[in-house]
Parts: C-alpha cells; structure tokens; sequence
DNA sequence: CCATGATAGATAGTGGCACTGTCCACTAGC
DNA sequence: GCTAGTGGACAGTGCCACTATCTATCATGG
C-alpha cells in the first residue's frame, strides 16, 4: 500500500507518518521508484503501537525509538528483549543526563535491596539508576525512607512480574512475544498504577470504618486478595 | 526570610520562585508592603516538594498544582486528602480532554473488574478511567486482553496499597501525613515500576536457565551483586 | 538624606519537543 | 498529456517550563 492508504488505515496524518520515518521509530517502506515507496501491514501494526506509547503511554519520541529499536532486532531472543526494551523504558524524566546514572551514592543501598530479595540483575540496568534516584530524592525531602521499606514492595514487584512473564509464557511467534512484551511492561504502567490507586481508596475507606488494625481489614471486603503460591 | 534566601536554601532560581508563585504552586508570602515578603520553612519544604513532583517524577505544572492543593486544603482528613491527591496524579498524558473521562465504552469492563475485587470505590474516581482507557489501547493494538487478566494485578495492586496505607500509619500531625501520602504514592511510582522490570529481568533470566519453573532463583550463584560498602 | 541593592509584580522572550505546512521534482494511472 | 499523489527537505506552529528584563517601590548603611 501506498502512504495514503497507511495513513487511513492506522488513522495517522501522512505529515506525521513522515515524521515517524525521519525519526525512525518507523521503518522505510521498501522503496520502487525515488519518489514511491511500498508499506504493508508491518508498517500499519508499528504505527498503532508507536502511537500507543507515544500518544497513551506519553512516551518520548527518542524513547520510543529505543524501545521499539529493541524490540525488532532481537526478536530471536525472549530474555534479551525483556532486558533491552523495559531498560530503555525507565521513566519519562530520566531524560538526557544518562552518564550520572551509572554513578549515584545510593547504589549500594540499591545492591543491598537487590541482595536482600535474592534478585540476580546486570549491573547496569537502568531500574536500579531510577530506585537509587528515588532513595536520594525521599532523602532530600527529609523523609527517613530506608532501603529496607522497598523490600515489601520489591516482592510484590516480583509477583507482578510473574504474572507478567505468565502472559508471554505461550507466544511462540517471536515478534508476537517481543511486541506482548512491550505492551504488558509499558503500556499496562499506568493502569497497574491506577489500580493501586483505587486500592488505596478502597481500603483507606475500609480502614476507616472498621479501625486502624492490620493490613487486611477484618470482616471487611478489603481487596479479596487471593493467597497466591509464596514468592 | 526573603527570597533570595528561599532561592538559596531550596535551590531553585529566583525568577522559577515567582513563576511557581504565579502557578499557584507555592503558596505566597506573609506580605510586609507592596513589595517585600517573608517566606519561612513551610515555602522551603514545599518548594523541595514541588521540585520533586515536577522535576523527578515530571508531573506538568497543572497537576502538580491540583496535587499540592488537595493536599494542603484538606490535611486534617487522611481519606479525603489519599482521594484528592491521587485523584489529581493519573498519568502524564491524561491532560486535557477530561471531559471524555467520564464516558468510556469500556466501563462497564473497569466497574466488572472492581466488582471481581470486592473493591468499594467512587464512581468518578480518576483511575477507573485510566484503566478503561487502557483496555482500549490494547483492544485497538488487536491484543486479545479481557479485563479478567488484570485481575490478579488488582490483587497485587490491593497487597501495594496495604503496604501504603501501613507507612502513613502512625503519622500523627495531618500535615506531615498528607504529604508522606503524597509522597509515598506519586514518587515511588517509578521506582515502583523499576523494581518490577528489575524483577522481570531477574526472573526471565531464572525461567529460562532453570525452566518453566517458580520465580524464584534456584541456588543463586551469587555473582557481582554484593552489598559492597559506600566507596 | 541618599545611594545601593533587593524585591514584587508584570510582560515578553527562550529553548525544546512533537508535530504540521509548504514546496519541489517526480511518478502513477487514467 | 494531465492531475492527483508521492518522497524528501525544511521552515513554521503551538505548547510548556522556565528565564530575562523592566518598573516601581522598599530597606538599609553611610
């Protein structure tokens, strides 16, 4: 199909497509004529997901090359894909200074955590950069957050990432598992994070009616969460 | 003081001091004539908050304004203030067009899925339709994923929102506990989001030397991730 | 008293980013 | 041939988080 055609089916103005091209996060169409190019269903698939995390996920568009860059290279390879593709996520403010990333004074802490919940991790993954900088930030506010407080949270996180790696567990297609990978890891933050949210109002409410004891509310509806096999 | 001392002590530029006077993101000085006023340890503190929400987390102006407001006109009420102020948060690219919040297709999905969690949450709660709206990116993505797979991330999410309502616990003075709220909620995100990728890494890495087995690691060989002490 | 410097407030400008508009030479298809 | 469409290039736009500058004070020291 031609650029028109691409345009109407992924409902991306042809100006922005071209964009997408300059920039990379699409690949060219293969080319037959100087001023012909020929897309095809690739190209309409990329361009939902390259506006899916640019456009929902508010990704940048320099972060959204890395990852989708990712991705399709070593769609062979199931764990690096993982590694590549969530690395190059981080966050949306960490930006441009990535030379201080490998250096922050709150890195043993960060060792420390990893240590502590048993995690084998390579030493530059940027996730460890963006728990380091969140250490040093509640420092700052004065706020006495120890390393030992994300331990909690660290095996609840291991808990969610299995269910993760549950959802890619079957995918034989390779593109398939890489692309599943992308949207289960990125595009699905913000609503684990909303759910957490309505987490909090539901049992902030709960705690409120039913008293200031344990986590789990007594009687009440609490959550229903499910005893799930140990980590 | 003054602000040039404010400036000093917080570490934002003067002339930034007055744009987040304008924006209503700190609140003004105790005025002593038409052009001087004194500022104390409450404008510090919420301006290293400010800096922290805007520029680590990246939160817009606009949220952060609404964030801190909710925050501080309601510090005597826990459960309203963790409403509000995670209410105002949902993500970065869910500025504007708030008024199609309301109305998704995919409500009844999100009201299904609370119903699954027992959870008791308001009907305009903010990420019910951050959730909702992720459910359509991944129908449009033609990703097959029935609202039924977030349910054990809700449960999780549940697990999350215990270990956040367990630190605001026994703060007492309102002020201080609206803001460990704020805290705990919006800037842990990312390191929360950084945790489960680091988990996923360790994980996939665990799978696939060691089957399709449990996440946790095996023998754990114990490589270069020590807890070495501070250089 | 008055020079010096800081201050509040207002207005305009800057740089970065994600597009978007426009122009050109050329081609496809009638 | 003729018109609509195309790839490529480059400038322009709108938004946003600041930032620079200007003015009319005000505070203080000499």
């Amino acid at each position: 199909m031609r650029i028109s055609e691409l345009s109407r089916r992924s409902g991306v103005p042809i100006t922005t497509i071209k964009y997408y091209l300059r920039e990379g996060l699409l690949h060219a169409g293969r080319a037959t004529a100087p001023n012909q190019a020929e897309y095809d269903e690739s190209h309409v698939r990329r361009l939902r997901l390259v506006r899916a995390l640019v456009g929902v996920r508010g990704l940048s568009v320099g972060a959204a090359k890395e990852v989708l860059g990712g991705v399709y290279e070593r769609e062979g390879d199931p764990h690096r894909v993982l590694g590549l593709v969530l690395g190059a996520t981080a966050d949306a403010a960490d930006t441009g200074d990535a030379a201080e990333d490998a250096e922050s004074p709150r890195m043993p802490e960060v060792d420390a955590l990893l240590d502590a919940l048993g995690w084998q991790v390579s030493d530059g993954a940027p996730g460890k950069a963006v728990v380091a900088r969140t250490l040093d930030t509640l420092a700052e506010l004065g706020t006495d957050y120890d390393w030992k407080r994300l331990v909690p949270y660290g095996e609840l996180a291991a808990r969610i990432a299995a269910v993760d790696l549950d959802g890619i567990e079957g995918i034989r297609d390779p593109l398939e598992m890489a692309e599943r990978a992308l949207v289960l890891t990125v595009l699905l933050e913000p609503a684990l994070m909303a759910l957490r949210r309505l987490a909090q109002e539901h049992q902030s409410a709960a705690r409120r009616g039913a008293g200031p004891e344990g986590p789990d509310a007594p009687g009440a509806p609490a959550g229903g969460v499910s005893p799930s096999p140990a980590p």
